[in-house]
DNA sequence: TACAATTAGTTATCATGTTAACTAATTACG
DNA sequence: CGTAATTAGTTAACATGATAACTAATTGTA
């Protein structure tokens, strides 16, 4: 560690915790989508599309972890960036699809090795114990929220 | 759960299970910041400036996990609205220190024991163990950039 | 001492997060 | 059938995230 850089006792709160645990953990991915000009939530409508190519945007959104507003502004630079195509849904006129062009899918097979590759190695560091508690912990986290009390059904 | 829910496979790879564990914690403090006008941003400044009154901003950044531009924005506001004070320091004449006014200071009483209540609550309904889970998988998440091999130091 | 690095903070630019309001299309229901 | 809710998507306004460039002050060093 560099000498200088005192450890001052880190915020310990949660909020904290999972603020720096994501911020180590983009750090490994954020490099490989930003040489092909890709931002983070860019990628993440790319893989769901890439499961499931004409999804309509709420369900997009849902997916993505993004609220509505940013993801029109997504899709808008997408779209520009020739990356994605908008399509009204025939049956529902209110309804918008996405689809990938040829061009994203290109490029989703270029990235989406790599991605793993990375996902793997950072996976390899930690036993299959850590990380599967780890996994544990957080599903139990976010599920905390609409259930009754946890501790007591267990 | 509601019943039109479905669990469609939400994405399970690390960064997304961190995004919406860090999104389903802060649901529980972001109406009782919104409340007084608050972002999370400007409470985690305000959080560091009562430990530390007069930080300078290079170090704000780091502890509040904001980019230097970043807080210089959130300092902007937070002086707009009477609650922060920039000084420059007298020995070097390139940094700029914070210092809480008197409202920031009663704001901070007022809200610091809701935010402590609603945080007791949260950990109160994950047993001991899950909790202490928890802080220990994020910690080794965190720690693992910069170190060597994680799994072969155990 | 003079001058090239370094450091602290800001500014600029683009992308996203967050909330409210708005439009258009559809559904529910009297 | 017709109109009031509801739903999907967008727009608007403000705040923050991320990167690069910039200014001013300080430090390292020949």
């Amino acid at each position: 560690m560099t000498p200088g850089a005192l450890m001052r006792d880190p915020d310990q709160s949660l909020p904290m915790l999972l603020l720096r645990a994501r911020e180590a953990t983009m750090a490994h991915f954020r490099p490989i989508l930003s040489e092909s000009g890709l931002t983070e939530q860019q990628w993440r409508v790319l893989r769901v599309l890439w499961k499931r190519n004409g999804t309509e945007a709420r369900e997009l959104a849902e997916r993505t972890l993004m609220l509505r507003p940013s993801l029109t502004g997504v899709i808008d630079r997408l779209e520009r960036d020739g990356l994605v195509e908008r399509r009204s849904d025939g049956a529902d006129g209110r309804k918008v699809r996405l689809w990938l062009t040829r061009k994203a899918r290109r490029l989703y097979e270029r990235l989406s090795p790599q991605l793993e590759k990375e996902y793997a190695l950072m996976q390899a560091r930690l036993t299959d114990a850590a990380w599967s508690n780890l996994y544990a912990a957080l599903e139990q986290l976010i599920n905390l929220n609409g259930e009754g009390n946890a501790k007591s059904q267990q």
